[in-house]
DNA sequence: TTGAAAGCGCTAACAG
DNA sequence: CTGTTAGCGCTTTCAA
């Protein structure tokens, strides 16, 4: 019997007994005949179960190490059913909020075992939102959405099915659906830096809001209204502007737009709802020859490592991102454990970080 | 036959016929058996094989339609014997630059089929640097390398293992060494940006590079060094600083060091191998009530979409980020459409972009 | 403590 | 054009 067909994949049907082939390369068939033993044990050996006696556990794993034999997890995962992937769906991770957020996922992944599958949503745009169907067909044993257009996506087309499937929402979620959640109270952390910026004397406070289609956005704004409107001042349309994109660029054109604004309608005061908004409004204020904070005073939203060290030093509402990340991945974890557990949402606290800025 | 133990995934030796348990389930059996036909055909259809008459592709289609069948990729990997994975190796990808890499290997990895298994090499430290171990364990197809740890790792302890693994080394590389690459020449680069602060009247123009242990590092290193002396400066070692990590308080802790020095030492001009170190540098700076570029004039590297935005906006050498990434995901994809194929080093064009800083 | 054997669900050769 | 069938490499009963 020759080394020949040792590549083939197809069946060979060389002679009688089965496996002829397999028992060359480096499946558990070959070492075990290598070893001696059959390939129960030394799958046993391999996933440390103590019913091996110690010589035969040692024989095992000499012949491992010296022909370097390495599982093949394709075949372990279909014996077993698991991929051992968790599939996590950022808007975009070139974003340092959700760059963080990921993080604190991997972390408590790699320590239970899993990798992470990454898929960022705002590369295919809005082209096939059926990320989902990584789940149905296998691909990640669970998934992790910080895309508010997808959870949403999940929460009213797929409705029913949705809350079967085994994922998280995390930071844009919707209470009421029935899908494990961890994000922060969006309502109170808006209404906080509002109400930070009126205690300063402002007066005038635009807002640089997401698409309000989002839940996240419209309490965001709801908190800005209501603490203008405790402050006796309405809100007024011309002082709030959406963008659908958190780029640096976003935030310096809707500054530089609110700046056109006639002398008594200008803001004094802007609040973005994300910190890459906020370094773009520092550079739309400047374009326009404003001072921050003394023209107009600028409040972000993440607290990323960048907001510190800009100049001006941003004043923002500090998410605590890595502890979202750890939150939402050992939210999904404690499902695979008991997928019929009730499922808990989680608020996290923000806090408001005042610098220079406002 | 009742329809318990549809959820066991253990051997039922319940009656003669084979796979009672099977037919059940969401199996591609199971579309067979209800679909009238075998599972060849349903796999036929599947994969979209053309050999099967339109009538019965209607009707297996119709089956799966109803039953809401999904093709179980665990099965089809083992079978198949790829995973369809893409293993991306990334220092830390809260990094803007390492993200937009990372952007560029998703496109052309999602447009073949593939998806990324994201790991970040910084979140284990120096811990097991054994990341090729998820190739041999088919746990990925290929990988590839952004982290110039991992890469010499490779280079060097695995030596001739690591040139038969499919992988390719993207920014840090070794050209003798036999393993594809992409990256940029930085020496010239380097070189580029220290003769514009020289034109620019500089004459003390300090570094703050990486660990000199990066090839990366020590070709930009060359590329200062030998700038200043064309200029007839010969480089000081008090100019030259290294930092063991890109994020922005390195940088301003760099810079303030820098500043200590006695006024006819201190430099004039500071080359930082990164975007994010400058951002540092800047915010450094200014903590010493230097202004720039007027007392110090400062150069990046990269030209992350921040470097624009910053007050000043940065000088820096541009570096094709997204580029980078699809052509180390095409490399990639090339070797494994022929794994004996030569093994081409791409290098692309970096370019200075001159804004206020220096 | 060990081995034999049954599949996990799929693809593809081969035969009809 | 369609079906039968042999595995991919592994884990886990079940019996010894």
């Amino acid at each position: 019997m020759s080394a020949r067909s040792s590549r083939s994949t197809q069946p060979q049907h060389e002679d009688a007994g089965a496996s002829a082939a397999a028992v060359r390369g480096g499946s558990i068939a070959a070492v075990a005949q290598r070893a001696g033993v059959s390939v129960a044990t030394v799958s046993r050996v391999l996933n440390g179960h103590a019913n091996v006696r110690a010589a035969t556990r040692e024989r095992v794993l000499a012949e491992i190490e010296t022909s370097g034999y390495r599982v093949n997890e394709l075949a372990r995962n279909l014996r077993t059913a698991e991929s051992r992937l968790l599939l996590t769906m950022v808007p975009d991770f070139g974003n340092p909020f959700y760059a963080e957020i990921v993080r604190g996922i991997d972390s408590v992944a790699r320590a239970h075992g899993f990798f992470l599958l990454l898929c960022d949503t705002g590369a295919d745009a809005g082209r096939e939102r059926s990320y989902f169907d990584l789940l149905r067909r296998h691909r990640a044993d669970g998934a992790i959405c910080l895309d508010p257009a997808t959870v949403q996506h999940a929460n009213q087309v797929m409705a029913a099915e949705s809350t079967a499937l085994p994922w998280v929402a995390c930071c844009e979620f919707d209470p009421d659906v029935g899908v494990p959640y961890v994000g922060i109270d969006n309502y109170r952390a808006a209404h906080d830096a509002v109400r930070h910026l009126l205690a300063r004397g402002r007066r005038r406070v635009a807002l640089i809001n997401s698409d309000e289609h989002y839940l996240y956005a419209q309490q965001r704004r709801d908190g800005w209204r209501d603490a203008l409107g405790e402050a006796g001042i309405a809100m007024r349309d011309v002082w709030r502007v959406n963008v659908n994109c958190l780029d640096y660029d976003a935030g310096a054109q809707a500054a530089a737009a609110l700046m056109q604004l006639p002398a008594g309608e200008a803001p004094d005061a802007i609040f973005a709802v994300s910190d890459t908004l906020a370094v773009g409004v520092l550079n739309g204020l400047r374009g326009a020859g404003r001072r921050v904070p003394q023209d107009v005073a600028v409040v972000g939203f993440d607290d990323i490592a960048l907001a510190a060290q800009i100049d001006p030093p941003l004043t923002t509402i500090a998410q605590p991102m890595r502890e979202l990340g750890e939150t939402a991945a050992r939210l999904l974890l404690r499902r695979f454990a008991d997928p019929r557990a009730s499922v808990p949402g989680v608020l996290l606290p923000h806090r408001l970080v005042v610098r220079e800025s406002g």
